[in-house]
DNA sequence: CTGTTAGCGCATTCAC
DNA sequence: GTGAATGCGCTAACAG
């Protein structure tokens, strides 16, 4: 069914037809009612791509993200979705992966797409190659970058405040009385980067030793979830044998902090009582575990629904922050 | 960049451009050589829209499901867009929420972006209502519903023997000496209610009470995981007043299950000392909770790599099977 | 081996 | 108020 079909039987030619289905002005009353029920009876659905075509206008925004599976990433997603499609857009929404080369790669097919605007969640996409692919592939249109910063015209940032943040963590931990304090994470990326500064900031404010020597990596590149457990299995394990002082653990995502908790429970270590542990995104997962998880609260909903609010400015020519930063808090449970 | 400013750049016609482009042969080594260069070096990337308007063919398929935040859903997602991106596909992922008329602006949405092909995830897609709207709008492509039927011929189903299960989950409670048994659903869709015949033929089987009376309602139009574990909450909580005798109770997903641990725990009620409790989904929650979830494992990465390949085998033109169902497994841990 | 022509479905001029 | 013509970016058929 296209608007010539619909012309045919209506007796008018394609243009008048478009002219109702876009509620443009210049058309009698009586053949646009004939039209419309025309429309109606043959269910005529617009093909958005020819209509994207000669407008210039695909309606389609790009959402990319390492691994929608991660907790927080999903949270993200849906909500930026919601929003994009309440406003007349459609989002292609997709898992890159971790390395930059597939990331790249996702980029050339939003630009395939042409995409009018994109959303970046996660701050491996503030990194070089990301960079140079936006360059190449998407110059032109307006991107968010969710927890990252990019420094190119057409890329907005959204900060969150994860060093500051893991600092209060290290404040909440000294003033619980633990003074032998330990950092895992499981991936390099900028944001870890952040949150390890945020760590060894609040190890020298409180004159606390040196914390190189407390940060323990468990990288991989499997994002699943299960090996994210697994992972803060082995960091916890790694931190008790090597340093058996510790008395407080701060996790970099909360999956970890569960898979911490696991083996202190499986050792007979007491939480918080012998170790006092927190985790990071304030994912539901921390309130199922056993000691509910004591997690900081990075604001997902805050920062994603400013994400599609300033795309959405963007998109529609408003001028709209170029930066934003959103602050985090703690959310106090049973494991601190 | 179009492929007429390629083609000005290398002196030749736009035919010529899109030979190359498409690894057409009739061009020669010289000229190809030169185009690809130019291709690479102005970063052309081919306008999918216009390129489908031509061949018919948008390479575009749909993936429904009701809330990606939802855990089973959130990998079903996961895997069905690996599967097809890999295979040079674009998904559209979309959350409908849970009215049937959202279903249907969704199907439509789908319909405007003239997708090839579409997974309609949860059997809520398997509905009268839902029914309409395909064959109103996605009449003439490959459709799989995973986890549903639907009798339409273009439309191939995944079905997931809950029912059994279920019945299978009735069984291993009685053998653990339970024979005063709960059944807890969130909501009323064709799913649960398989799972609940599950559950009462299940007692039948073993002479037990009708279980009219055991089967407790928790419905909610929120599908927020947050909001799950409250109504498994309530659940429980209801069980236990009208009920106290009951020492086992299957919960129609994790989640809710979680929701009830979490309730016993409280009340001092020792699981599964006391009450023994099967959770449905094999979701990560249910290694994450204490005790360890014992849950219905219902395949969902089989399940979802089957929906894949058959929509793919649909999409190519090759005959694949209409129906197939996969069973399911029980996940023995520690609620039971 | 390569260019010309046509048309995919639509919105947008410009005539009438 | 309405229609004819044009072109968005591309592929495909045909001609040379």
């Amino acid at each position: 069914m296209t608007i010539y079909d619909i012309a045919k039987k209506a007796g008018v030619s394609a243009s008048t037809v478009s002219r109702v289905i876009n509620d443009k002005p210049g058309v009698g009353e009586a053949t646009k009612e004939r039209i419309r029920r025309l429309l109606e009876e043959y269910n005529y659905s617009p093909n958005e791509a020819a209509r994207g075509l000669v407008t210039q206008s695909s309606k389609i925004v790009g959402i990319l993200i390492e691994d929608i599976r991660i907790a927080h990433h999903t949270e993200s997603a849906y909500i930026i979705e919601q929003e994009m499609t309440k406003r007349g857009y459609t989002c292609i929404t997709l898992s890159t992966g971790i390395t930059p080369e597939k990331k790249a790669e996702y980029i050339k097919i939003l630009e395939q797409r042409r995409v009018e605007g994109a959303i970046l969640i996660g701050s491996m996409f503030g990194t070089l190659e990301v960079e140079k692919s936006i360059k190449e592939h998407l110059a032109d249109i307006p991107i968010v970058l969710v927890n990252g910063s990019l420094d190119l015209p057409n890329v907005r940032g959204i900060l969150v405040a994860e060093k500051q943040g893991v600092e209060e963590c290290v404040d909440l931990l000294v003033k619980r009385g633990r003074r032998n304090l330990a950092f895992a994470v499981d991936s390099i990326t900028p944001s870890n980067n952040s949150k390890i500064l945020g760590f060894k900031n609040g190890l020298e404010k409180h004159g606390l030793r040196n914390g190189e020597r407390f940060v323990f990596y468990a990288a991989d590149d499997d994002t699943a979830p299960e090996h994210t457990i697994e992972r803060g299995r082995q960091a916890t394990e790694e931190i008790i044998m090597k340093c058996p002082e510790v008395n407080g653990i701060i996790y970099s995502i909360d999956l970890l902090a569960v898979g911490g908790l696991q083996v202190c429970h499986e050792k007979g270590i007491a939480v918080p009582g012998q170790i006092a542990v927190i985790g990071i995104d304030n994912t539901l997962y921390g309130k199922i575990c056993t000691p509910k998880l004591t997690t900081l609260d990075n604001k997902l909903v805050e920062v994603c629904q400013n994400a599609s609010r300033i795309l959405l400015e963007a998109l529609e020519g408003k001028d709209t922050p170029h930066g934003m930063k959103i602050f985090t808090d703690i959310i106090q449970r049973e494991s601190s």
